[in-house]
RNA sequence: UCCUCCGUAGCUCAAUUGGUAGAGCGAGCGGCUGUUAACCGCUAGGUUACUGGUUCAAGUCCAGUCGGGGGAGCCA
C-alpha cells in the first residue's frame, strides 16, 4: 500500500533558480493537499512558473533544509485513521511534531526495560528510524503485564499502541503511555544475547556482524552512510551527471592496480590444460581470464566521451593482503568523469563535491552526528564545519617538495627522505595539510614515473596532470587526473610502462574518434564516512566488511 | 607481506617473583524507585584460544598453530 504525503507546513518550500540561487516566489501548496510524493505536490501546486520549465530543470523545487522537508510533508498510510496510524519514532521525536496527544502504534526492538514497583515499567524502544529511542510507559494494569511485559529483555521485538504525551521524566520530550503491547519475538536465552545494554568493543561487535546493527553506533553509521550515498547521487543528478553502471566483472587488467580476484567456472582441482600444461582459460566461462573490477574508470571514460558528465558509484574489489584500518577487499568507490575539462576543472569539482556531501550530513543527520561528536570523536562536527567553510589550497607537487625540504632544514623529522621524484608518504601529507596549511590541499602535477599511464603528460615532460586532495586528520581523500587524450602520447606511455598495447584497443579508439580533453577522480566511499564520523576502523562503516581471512557473514 | 601488542565468566578487564581463578557490567531471584549507564542484597556462571614442552607446581616461562588489535607498505 503506497504512502500518501500530505502538506503540513507549506511555508517551508521554496524554488531554486537555474543559477542555484533561491527564487523569491514561494510555492503555495494548500495544507491538506496530498500526493504520492513531495515532488508530486510541488508539481501540482506550482502555479507561478510554467510546468514545462520545471521539468526542463530551469526551475527545480528544493528544500532549504532537508530536515524541514520532513516537517513540511507528513506521510500518511492510505486508508488508515490518523489516530491509529503506525508511525516511525523519527516522526515522533522531531521538533514541533503534530503527533502529540495522538494515539499511534510503534514497532521496534527493545533496548532496555526498567521496572518500577509503583506498578509500571519503562521500555526504551528503537525502530532504527533515528538515533533516539522512544520511551514507553507500560502500566501494570495491562492484562499481559506480569505474564509478558516483565519478561521482556533487550533485543525483543514488540508492537505497542498508546497515546503520545509530554514526559514526566527527564531525557525526552514525548513518551508513549501504552494501552496495549504485543511481543512479536522473544529473546531466546537472554543471558547469552550478545548485544547487552552496555559498552561493547568494536572488535567484539565485528564478530557479531548480524546483530551489531542494533547498537547505537552501527545504527548511526548506517543512517550516515545512507545520507551520504543519497547526497552523492543528488549532487551529481542536480549537476547534470549521469550514473553509469560499469561492470563488476572485467576481462582486462588495464590499470594493473594491484591484485585482482579471479572469476571462473573452471574446476580448481582439475582445470583444462593447453599443450604447454598451463591452465587453458579459453575454456573458461568468458573464453578468457576474467576478474572482479578494481576500478570503473576506464569503462566510464567511454560513456564520458558521449554523455559528457558521468560517474560510477559501486562496489570495487582488491585482493591485496592489506591488514589496516583503512583497507577493505570489497569497498564502494565513486568516480566522476567530465569531458571538455582539464585538471583545474577536476579540482574544482572535487572541492565542490566534498563540501556538498559533508554539508548534507551536518544538515540532515544532526542527532547521529551529535552522537559521533560526543562519544566517538570529540570535535568531528567542528572539523566538518571547518572543512565545508574552507578554501582548498592549490599546490604544485614541486612546491610541496620544497616546503617539505625546508621543514627538514628547520628540524622536522621524517622517516622517509624527501626529494623530488618520491611519492608523498603519509607523514609528508600530514605535515602539509595539518602543519603547513591546516586545511584541505589539492596537490597537482606529480612526477610521471610514480603515476599511471593514462594521466596526461605535461609540457615539461617530467610531470603528469595528476591531483591528490589531502585533508587534515585523514591524508589523501581523493586521487584524480586529467586523462591523456592524445593518441601518440598515450601509445608512448603504454610502451614506456611495458604494457601490452593490444589490450587497450578500445581505450585507444576513444583517442582516435573525436577525442577531447577530460578528467576525473576516485573517492573511496568508506574513507569518506570515516572522515565524517570519526570512526577509527573502516570495517565499522560498512555493513559486512571483507578483509583477508574474514568473510564470515 | 613486515613490525608490534593481545587472547582469562555472556561482555569489559584484574590476578605481585611461577604458588587456591577475581571484580564490574550483563543474566536469574528478592528489595527500593517516574525510571532512563538506575540503586542495594543474594545466586548461578571458567578445559585461562589450541597443541606440545620446562617445572614439585604454569593464566604466568618456552616452541608451534589459530584468531584479533595497532602501525607500516600498497592503495581508495
Amino acid at each position: 500500500m503506497p504512502a500518501l504525503f500530505t502538506v503540513s507546513d507549506p511555508s517551508r518550500v521554496a524554488l531554486e533558480g537555474p543559477s542555484g540561487g533561491v527564487v523569491e516566489e514561494l510555492l503555495n501548496p494548500r495544507p491538506g493537499d496530498h500526493a504520492r510524493s513531495p515532488r508530486g505536490i510541488l508539481s501540482r501546486c506550482h502555479s507561478g512558473t510554467p510546468q514545462g520549465d520545471l521539468q526542463a530543470g530551469v526551475h527545480r523545487p528544493i528544500l532549504i533544509d532537508h530536515r524541514l522537508m520532513m516537517a513540511a510533508f507528513l506521510p500518511l498510510e492510505s486508508g488508515m485513521e490518523k489516530s491509529m496510524q503506525s508511525v516511525s519514532i523519527a516522526e515522533i521525536i522531531r521538533d514541533d511534531t503534530p503527533l502529540e496527544n495522538e494515539v499511534v502504534t510503534v514497532k521496534g526492538w527493545v533496548r532496555t526495560r526498567r521496572d518500577s514497583k509503583a506498578g509500571l515499567s519503562f521500555i526504551n524502544l528503537s525502530d532504527g528510524s533515528c538515533f533516539t529511542p522512544l520511551q514507553l510507559v507500560v502500566p501494570g494494569e495491562l492484562s499481559n503485564y506480569s505474564s509478558e511485559v516483565l519478561k521482556i529483555t533487550a533485543g525483543a521485538s514488540i508492537i505497542a499502541t498508546g497515546r503520545l504525551v509530554p514526559s514526566k521524566g527527564k531525557g525526552q520530550n514525548l513518551e508513549m503511555q501504552v494501552d496495549s503491547i504485543e511481543v512479536v519475538g522473544w529473546v531466546d536465552d537472554p543471558e547469552t544475547y550478545p548485544i547487552q545494554p552496555k559498552a561493547h568493543s568494536f572488535e567484539f561487535l565485528r564478530e557479531m556482524a548480524h546483530l551489531r546493527p542494533r547498537t547505537n553506533t552501527f545504527g548511526a553509521v548506517a543512517r550516515i552512510r545512507h545520507c551520504m550515498a543519497s547526497a552523492v547521487h543528488r549532487y551529481f543528478h542536480d549537476n547534470g551527471f549521469f550514473w553509469i553502471h560499469t561492470p563488476i566483472i572485467t576481462a582486462n587488467d588495464c590499470e594493473g592496480a594491484g591484485e585482482m580476484f579471479r572469476v571462473t567456472t573452471l574446476d580448481p582441482a582439475d582445470p583444462p590444460r593447453d599443450e604447454q600444461g598451463n591452465v587453458d582459460f579459453s575454456k573458461d566461462f568468458f573464453g578468457r581470464q576474467s576478474h572482479l573490477t578494481v576500478s570503473g574508470q576506464l569503462s566510464v571514460e567511454t560513456w564520458c566521451m558521449a554523455l559528457g558528465k558521468v560517474y560510477t558509484f559501486g562496489p570495487t574489489f582488491r585482493a591485496e593482503n592489506s591488514n589496516t584500518s583503512r583497507h577493505l577487499a570489497e569497498f564502494w568507490m565513486i568516480e566522476p568523469e567530465i569531458a571538455f575539462a582539464d585538471l583545474a576543472d577536476d579540482a574544482a569539482l572535487a572541492e565542490d563535491f566534498l563540501k556538498y556531501i559533508f554539508k548534507a550530513v551536518l544538515e540532515e543527520q544532526p542527532d547521529d552526528m551529535k552522537f559521533f561528536n560526543d562519544r566517538i570523536d570529540k570535535g568531528c562536527i567542528e572539523r566538518l564545519e571547518r572543512f565545508v567553510d574552507s578554501e582548498f589550497v592549490r599546490m604544485e607537487y614541486t612546491e610541496a617538495i620544497s616546503i617539505l625540504e625546508k621543514a627538514v632544514e628547520s628540524g622536522e623529522k621524517f622517516d622517509f627522505p624527501v626529494k623530488w621524484g618520491i611519492d608523498l608518504q603519509s607523514e609528508h601529507e600530514k605535515y602539509l595539510t595539518e602543519k603547513h596549511v591546516d586545511g584541505p590541499i589539492i596537490v597537482v602535477n606529480y612526477p610521471k614515473d610514480i603515476k599511471a599511464f593514462y594521466m596526461r603528460m605535461n609540457d615539461d615532460e617530467r610531470t603528469v596532470a595528476a591531483m591528490d586532495v589531502l585533508a587534515p586528520g585523514i591524508g589523501e581523500i581523493i586521487g584524480g587526473s586529467q586523462r591523456e587524450e592524445r593518441i601518440d602520447v598515450l601509445d608512448r606511455r603504454i610502451a614506456e610502462m611495458g604494457l601490452e598495447i593490444d589490450d587497450y584497443w578500445w581505450y585507444r579508439d576513444l583517442r582516435r574518434y573525436g577525442s577531447v580533453p577530460h578528467a576525473g577522480f576516485g573517492l573511496g566511499f568508506e574513507r569518506t564516512i570515516i572522515y565524517a564520523t570519526g570512526m577509527a576502523n573502516i570495517r565499522d562503516v560498512i555493513p559486512f566488511p571483507r578483509t583477508p581471512n574474514s568473510a564470515e557473514f
